[in-house]
Order: structure tokens, then sequence, then C-alpha cells
DNA sequence: ATGGAGACCTTTTTT
DNA sequence: AGGTCTCCAT
């Protein structure tokens, strides 16, 4: 058997499967067969006799760790396979983490905080400490709270963090340390973690626990780590204390398709694994499996243009294959209109199944306009991203009611419902139950399950219905052990009044459908519930499973929509970012919105760090393709309500003229613009309006026939201006401190005062 | 308490 | 432009 297995890698592929003593990192090019490597590599331990509990696989998402699992099952044809600690950073974690609460301060029932939870619970801090929501953006805040705890820093580390106070002093928000610190202690009175906790704590707990750490370090002796590259600090620190008793360290990634980094992925975690583990062997992956010559060699010469990088070559034996497409539009609804008309034709002319179809973007707002073609045009398409399943209201209030039978402290969950089915707990009476509560040092779940001992100042009737609350939760809360998730969650569908409220609406026919939905989805999981593993010598049961409520949130927790599974078997056109493309390949790709400000985004452009990542995004994208890519980019494009002109990517400018095609016009019958043409614009050519306009113009309108783009300098009281859309005005005054935020109020000669953000506006300096 | 009108804000990417 | 939130009128 292993020897099957290892007749079908290349010589690279061999070496990173078989060294499964001691650390090992694989840089794995685009394509080069990396979960093929990982999962040969998985089943070689298994054959080598190491025991499948031993082994801790770690992936970014459910799907990946799924994949892995269904392809070592195969590849084994054993369950063994199946008691392979498989599974994304946060979804083992936490399970550790809920076996060992009890030595970080937190009980086995704790819950988890999504990210709109994490939101509200922040909103209603700000809210209590009197700040205005204005200044302090729950968005903003979050993010320094969770850049903090990715890279292992407690809200009493932040305090006293000079230089992060001193940042936040400087963006006006000098008290985010404090609604740090309420803002833990909330979540931890709530018996909740956040996102980021469960790294943290589990950082923690390895760090404060020896005997703890013991403990994991023997259960999981053999770790590998998917997409290494995309690890933040406190991932890497995890890693780094498991591994450190056997060193049987393998991770595998890729430096060039490091896309998160806004995120607090660290890239030099993988560029120091050498440092490290002195004694790790480096193994790289080279020969690209997966796309044409054309393909890989567009993408090389993409990522030639960042810096800092380890060195490798992708190379490929594959056919050279046709040439990368650009194709230049007039409209975002002309970008979409040629990229189905392409799906279209090699539907029909080509067969080809929809299914290997991908239409790629930088953003999700994107997606509408492509959505609304498809529709037009009756091409069947599935988008990932957006509002996924779970972040659905009527999915939350359920699994609201959920998590409070399972931890009756869950403020946001409490929150969500103590009203919902409406039973008369006004908000006034709900802010005083928290006000109560607050005063006496308790929680909001004690105060209303003792009204009158804790004496909410609402009256007697009101008193009644909190103790009705809190009756029918501990109810559910008393099957919880009996009753697996689906019959309790059925039952607690019902009971808590959902179905018979949304029933009674009939607009409400799609959030109904979609609770039964859930419900499949906790039967799917009751039925389905994998095994308990134990050592099948020593009897040792080695992980406890039974297909609990409380373990189907731990799993929803954590599950994205990306993980959401197919519910017919018709072929459809995938529409995603990249970012959700990462790690899936496709035949065509189409990758649009190739514009300057879009991609790479206006928000990385001044940076150079952050412009590298974008260009590696970009890179991420060329990659998914196997057989054939298409570009487009669009000249005008709708934002913020308005048309804004679009110069095309520079990245456009980045590939080699030798992977191209001729550059097809825009859209038939319809007029276009002219490209700016700088010499070395391959797809120049064609253009539809005179070529003249040597200078730079920003947009493709003639503008040095009316004056010269302004710029922020220009723009004072009184200077006339020229607008595209609104003519000739006079400035009135400059608005607004923040340089990338300066509004222009402007008298227009026609229409009156307007307000433009400058960013935006491209205002024209007229001659004379 | 419910719903409608209007203000306002958004747009990076996500476990 | 479109979605969400707020406030006001019912």
């Amino acid at each position: 058997m292993a020897k099957d297995i290892l007749s079908e890698l290349n010589e690279s592929q061999r070496q990173a499967v078989c060294e499964i003593d001691g650390p090992v990192m694989v840089i794995a090019g685009a394509g080069s067969g990396k979960t093929r490597v990982l999962t040969y590599r998985i089943a070689y331990m298994l054959e080598r006799g190491i025991a499948p509990w031993n082994i801790l696989s770690l992936t970014f998402t459910n799907k990946a760790a799924r994949e892995m699992t269904d392809r070592v099952l195969k590849l084994i044809g054993d369950k063994r396979a199946k008691a392979v600690q498989m599974g994304t950073f946060h979804s083992v974690f936490l399970r550790v983490l809920r076996t060992e609460a009890e030595k970080i301060g937190f009980t086995h029932a704790l819950t988890v905080y999504d990210t709109d939870d994490s939101k509200a619970l922040l909103r209603n801090i700000v809210k209590e400490m009197n700040l205005d929501p204005k200044i302090y953006v729950v968005n903003f805040i979050l993010n320094r709270i969770s850049a903090a705890k990715s890279s292992l820093m407690s809200a009493e580390d932040y305090a006293q963090n000079s230089e992060a106070r001193a940042y936040d002093k400087e963006c006006g928000k000098p008290l985010i340390s404090d609604i740090f610190t309420r803002y833990n202690s909330r979540l931890h009175s709530a018996n909740a973690m956040d996102f980021d906790d469960i790294l943290y704590y589990m950082n923690a707990l390895l760090r404060d626990y020896p005997e703890t750490l013991f403990k994991y370090q023997n259960r999981f002796q053999y770790i590998l780590v998917d997409e290494y590259q995309d690890t933040n600090f406190a991932q890497y620190r995890i890693i780094k204390r498991l591994a450190d008793a056997h060193h049987n360290i393998c991770v595998v990634g890729d430096d060039a398709q490091s896309i998160y980094g806004f995120r607090g992925a660290d890239i030099n975690n993988i560029l120091n694994f050498k440092r490290d583990y002195k004694e790790a062997k480096i193994v790289k992956l080279e020969q690209n499996y997966r796309s044409t010559q054309n393909i890989v060699n567009a993408a090389n010469a993409v990522i030639k243009n960042n810096n800092k990088q380890i060195p490798k070559t992708v190379w490929t034996e594959n056919e050279e294959g046709t040439p990368i497409t650009v194709l230049s539009s007039a409209s975002e609804s002309d970008e979409a209109m040629l990229v189905c008309d392409s799906i279209f034709e090699i539907e029909h002319n080509y067969h080809v199944d929809l299914n290997d179809i991908a239409i790629l973007y930088r953003t999700n707002m994107q997606s509408r306009a492509l959505e609304e073609c498809l529709i037009k045009k009756h091409i069947p398409y599935r988008i990932y991203g957006g509002t996924s399943f779970y972040a659905r209201k009527e999915i939350k209030d359920i699994l609201a009611y959920c998590r409070l039978a399972v931890n009756h402290y869950d403020e946001e969950a409490l929150r969500r419902v103590i009203n919902y089915p409406l039973r008369g707990i006004g908000e006034t009476s709900v802010e005083r139950a928290i006000a109560c509560a607050n005063e006496q040092g308790v929680r909001m779940w004690d105060v209303i399950e003792n009204p009158h001992f804790y004496e909410i100042p609402v009256n007697n009737p009101t008193r009644e219905k909190f103790v009705d609350f809190t009756a029918k939760i501990k109810s559910f809360t008393a099957m919880l052990q009996s009753k697996d998730a689906y019959e309790l969650g059925k039952h607690i569908a019902f009971a808590s009044g959902i179905v018979a409220a949304l029933k009674a609406d009939p607009s409400e026919k799609d959030r109904a459908d979609n609770v039964e939905e859930l419900l499949d989805a906790m039967k799917d999981f009751s039925e389905n519930a994998e095994e308990s593993t134990f050592n099948e010598e020593t009897g040792e049961v080695i992980e406890h499973f039974e297909p609990t409520l409380d373990r189907f949130l731990e799993n929803v927790a954590l599950l994205t929509d990306a993980d959401e599974k197919e519910k017919d078997d018709q072929s459809k056109v995938r529409l995603m970012t990249i970012h959700a493309a990462k790690g899936l390949e496709f035949d065509y790709v189409y990758i649009t919105g190739l514009e300057e400000n879009l991609f790479p985004s206006s928000l990385s452009i001044g940076s150079k760090r952050e412009l590298e990542e974008e260009r590696r995004l970009f890179y991420v994208a060329i990659t998914r393709a196997k057989k054939v890519l298409t570009l487009t980019h669009a000249q005008t494009r709708y934002r913020y309500g308005s048309m804004q002109f679009c110069e095309p990517s520079r990245f456009l400018d980045e590939l080699p003229m030798s992977c191209l095609k001729t550059i097809a016009k825009a859209s038939a019958g319809r007029g276009t613009f002219a490209r700016r043409e700088p010499k070395s614009n391959p797809w120049g050519e064609r253009t539809f309006q005179k070529k003249s306009a040597p200078t730079k113009p920003q947009n493709d309108l003639d503008i040095s026939a009316i004056g010269r783009l302004a710029n922020n300098n220009d723009l004072r009281p009184g200077q006339r201006i020229y607008h595209l859309k609104f003519g000739y005005g006079t400035v009135a005054r400059i608005d607004g401190s923040n340089p990338n935020d300066l509004k222009a109020i402007v008298a227009f000669d026609t229409l009156g005062e307007k307000v433009l953000l400058l960013k935006f506006a491209k205002l024209i300096i007229p001659k004379n």
C-alpha cells in the first residue's frame, strides 16, 4: 500500500510525504499538489503505524478539513482516518477549551460570539459609557481588539502598551483600552468567547498549565498545518508550544499566496521556520500540475514584482494553452455582459460544464451586476459569500434560544430573544433589568430569574413575564442530555413560538423555510454524528462524542457560508471573492474588476506592504485557472451611488505580452472609451476616441480640452472648477480633517450647492 | 407597537 | 444605489 502511494508522487512530493519525523516545511507553489501531499502524508503516517489520534491536522476552513478527511478516507479505506484530529484552528481549539474550560475561568457550557454578537456587545458598551458612536465606531474598535488578541495582547497589556494607546489617542479614540477591558469582562461574565479569544485562551491554557500542555503535546505528537502563510502570531505560538515536545511538525504553505495580512496573518511565520527549528527540512514543490503554461507564466510574471519572497520557480509540463484574454468594457453592466456572453458561448459551443467556471472579484459588492446579467441570460449560478445562512435573523433567533439553553449567561443571546417572539417585555423593562444587574454586580440572567429578590424596578406582571421566560429556557436546558440536537432543536423552534410567529405572517415564508433547513442540518448532525474515538488497544476513550445540542452549537459557531452544502446538483457558475476562492481550482476563470482603486483596492495603494498583498491576491486569482483565464475591467463603475471613472489596474501592465490574446473591444454596438495610453500598453491599440491626450488623464474623457485635473491643494474657496456631471461652479469651502476624507462644498452655476467627496469627485481646474 | 419616511452610511478581504 | 437605522406619526 505504502508503495502504491509513493509511486504516484514526484521526487519532492515524495520527500514531503515521507519525512514524518522532525520538522518539515513544504513550500508549495500554486497547483503543485499541496493537498495531495498532505493527504498522502497522513495516509503514510497511518501506514507506518502512527495512531490516528496522535495526528493533528489544522486547516483554515471546515471545507478544507472535510475534503482532507474524505481524501484520506478514500486513500486508506479505513475508519481510522476519521480518528485523525482534522479541523480548523478554531474548531479544534474550541473543543479543547470546552474540555479545559474551568482552568481558564469558563465553564463547559461556554458559547461563542460571532462577529455580529461582538459588534452588538460593543455597541452596548459604547452606549453605556456615553460615548459618541460616531467616533467610537464598532468596526474600528473590534479591529483594534481583534488585532490585539491575535498578537496575544490582553486587555491589561493593551492598557499598558504606550504605542497602542498613542495610536488610539491620535485617532481621537483614547478610550478604546477601557472599552477593551469592559468588553472582555462582559464576554467573560457571559461565559462566552469571541473568535480571537479561542486562540488567545488556547495559548494561555498551554502557557499556564504545564500538565495540560504535556497532555496535548502527547495527544498531538504529529502536527500538520496547512496554509501556514496565513497563520497569525497566536496560531504560531500555539503550534510552537504543541510541537515543542516532539518536533514532529510539518507546515505547508506558499508565501506568494499570503492574503490575510489584514487579519494579522504574519508572513514571517513561514520565513522564520528555519530559525525556530534548526534541524528543519525544507521541501519545495515547484512543478505545477494545474494550469497551462500561459497561466503559470502570467502568474510568475506578476508575482515577480514583489520584493519579499522565498525564491522558487514554479514551472509546468502542461501544454501552452490558450492565451489569456483581457476584455475592456464601458461599464460594470457591460463587463457582466461580456462575461456572460463568453460563458454562454463556451457552454454551448464547447459543452463546458458550468461547474467548471468561476467568476472572481475583489469585493462582494461586485457580484450584483454579474448576478443581474446571469439571471437575464438564464445562466444558473451560485454566489458564495454575502450573508451566510447562519447569520440570518431567523436562524440566529433560534440559535440564540439554543445558546441560552446551554449557557444562561450568554447575554447577547438573551437580549436577542427576551422579547422575541413578543411577550410584552419592552425595551424599558430590559434596560431596567440590566441596570439592576449591574448595580448589584450580578448577571442579567440572575435578576430576571429572581426579579422579586433583586427587586427589578418594574411592575409585578412584568416580573412574572421575566420568570416565565427563564422557566421556559430552563425547561429546554433540562432536555440537553436526554434529547439529541435535532429533537431539542425542533422542540425549541416550536416551543419558543418562533415557528408560529413566522407561519402567522405569509411574507415570512422564506424565513420559515430557512428554519426548516436549520432543522434539517440538525437532523443531519444528529443522525450522522461522528463516533467517539477510542484507543483500540487500551480501550481508553480519546474523544467522547454525543450529538447533543451544545455540540451542534460548537460546530455551527464556526461555520461560514462556504461550508454550506449544495442543495441541488444542477451545474452552476460559481461567483466568489478571490479570498473565498483560495484553495479552489476551475477550468475557466474570469477575474473581473481589474481597475485601479478596486483591484488593487484604494485602501492598499498607499502602502507598499499592502500593495504587495494585493498582488499576491491577484496571483492567487490567476492560479485558480486550469485552462482558460479571462480578465476584465470596466471604464466606469457605480460606487457610493455615483458613477466613477476607472483606470485599468496596474496589474494588467504586469502581464507578459506573450501570454496575452488581442484585446477584445468593449461590448458590441455601444461606443466605448479610450483607455489611457502608456507606451507599454499592449491593448491600447484600438480606441474609439481620438488617441490624443498625451497628458495622463485620470479617466477616459478628454479632460485636457477643458483644463486639468485638480489636486487637493488647488481647491481653495473661490476657485472655479468644472465637474463632468454638474458643470461649472465655485468652491465655497473645504471640509473635513482627514486628508482621505476631504469634502468640497461647491456652488454650481446651475445646480446650486453640492457637497463632493474629493476622493471621488475628479474636479477639473478649467483653462484660463 | 407598528410602519413609513428620511437620514445616513457604506465598500476589502473572513476564521 | 441600496440597505440599515432613527425618529416620528399613527
